[in-house]
DNA sequence: CCCCAGGGGTGCT
DNA sequence: AGCACCCATGGG
């Protein structure tokens, strides 16, 4: 089994990284191994101390996938600002965004629009039972997440039926065109910087601001995106912007209030704000 | 039965 | 441009 000795001054915490809701694949095992699926490989892994043992995967993958290269702290000491978000560090030191694939990201969350978390782990899992591949050998298993191109083969988006995404299977057909019509999209984005970036995520249909805010932080590493739904509304609410009105629904201009004054409050790393922020959602 | 959820598209004004 | 309304599904 390989492992990795992660180095002392870097936290690194895989139960907040994985179920902090950024990615929907990841299942922890009563035996407390993490499993799941990325880029069509069936991973394991299990962080004991100050070692991560990891199957199914490259050293350089898992590497890369956890974000073992960021420094983490400087990160966190950049948006260690205020006595609210220094406690929410606190609380959930460790926790990592991971470099997730673009196209299972963006998927993910059209399918997390108006919904909750286990309905979109469904929907995923789903898709990727009825349209990806097997993959993986022994006490690893599981299914890739399809490309594009396996959902947009089929002539509407009847084929999506069985997936349970209700309003939202014309916007994953219609994305799955899109994307497979355009094979380098995925680089195309990366290279740009943050707002241009946004620009042309939201003319993916299903895509949003609040959507693909979420895509450019979790698949692109845009750390200057801040996602606004509910609760981090609440919260912002509650914590930083007493004014904004509460029960109406959030507004686009809201929306960029709220975006705008993460974005100067907490720095170009809001994004990680953001995720800490939520991750203490309820508590 | 109710209300809520990591919202976006459409159409009206 | 801003707003109201609809969307289909699942969790609690």
């Amino acid at each position: 089994m390989p492992r990795i000795a992660l180095e002392k001054d870097q936290p690194f915490s895989l139960d907040l990284t994985l179920g902090c809701g950024q990615a929907f694949r990841w299942d922890k095992g009563e035996d407390g191994w993490w499993s799941g699926v990325a880029d069509g490989q069936a991973i394991r892994c299990r962080l004991k101390a100050e070692t991560l043992s990891f199957e199914g995967a490259g050293e350089a993958y898992i590497r890369h996938y956890f974000s073992l290269d960021t420094d983490l702290n400087e990160i966190l000491d950049a948006i260690d600002c205020d006595p609210f978000i220094h406690a929410a560090i606190d609380r959930s030191s460790g926790l990592r965004l991971v470099r997730q694939p673009p196209w299972e990201c963006l998927c993910s969350y059209i399918c997390a629009t108006n919904t909750n978390i286990p309905a979109v782990r469904r929907r995923i899992a789903l898709l990727s039972e009825q349209f990806g591949d097997p993959v993986g050998s022994g006490s690893v298993r599981g299914y890739a997440f399809p490309g594009p191109e396996r959902i947009a083969c089929h002539d509407s988006d009847e084929c999506l039926s069985t997936c349970k995404l209700g309003y939202r299977a014309p916007y994953v057909f219609t994305s799955s065109r899109d994307a497979a019509a355009q094979a380098g999209w995925a680089e195309r984005i990366q290279n740009l910087p943050y707002d241009a970036a946004r620009k042309e995520m939201t003319k993916f249909a299903g895509i949003g601001p609040k959507a693909a805010d979420c895509v450019l932080l979790f698949a692109f590493q845009k750390y200057e995106a801040f996602p606004v739904d509910v609760w981090i509304r609440r919260i912002m609410r509650e914590h930083y912007l007493p004014e904004l009105p509460d029960g109406a629904p959030l507004s686009g201009r809201e929306y960029d209030t709220i975006r705008g004054f993460a974005r100067k409050h907490f720095g170009e790393y809001c994004g990680y704000a953001q995720e800490y922020l939520y991750a203490g959602r309820e508590g």
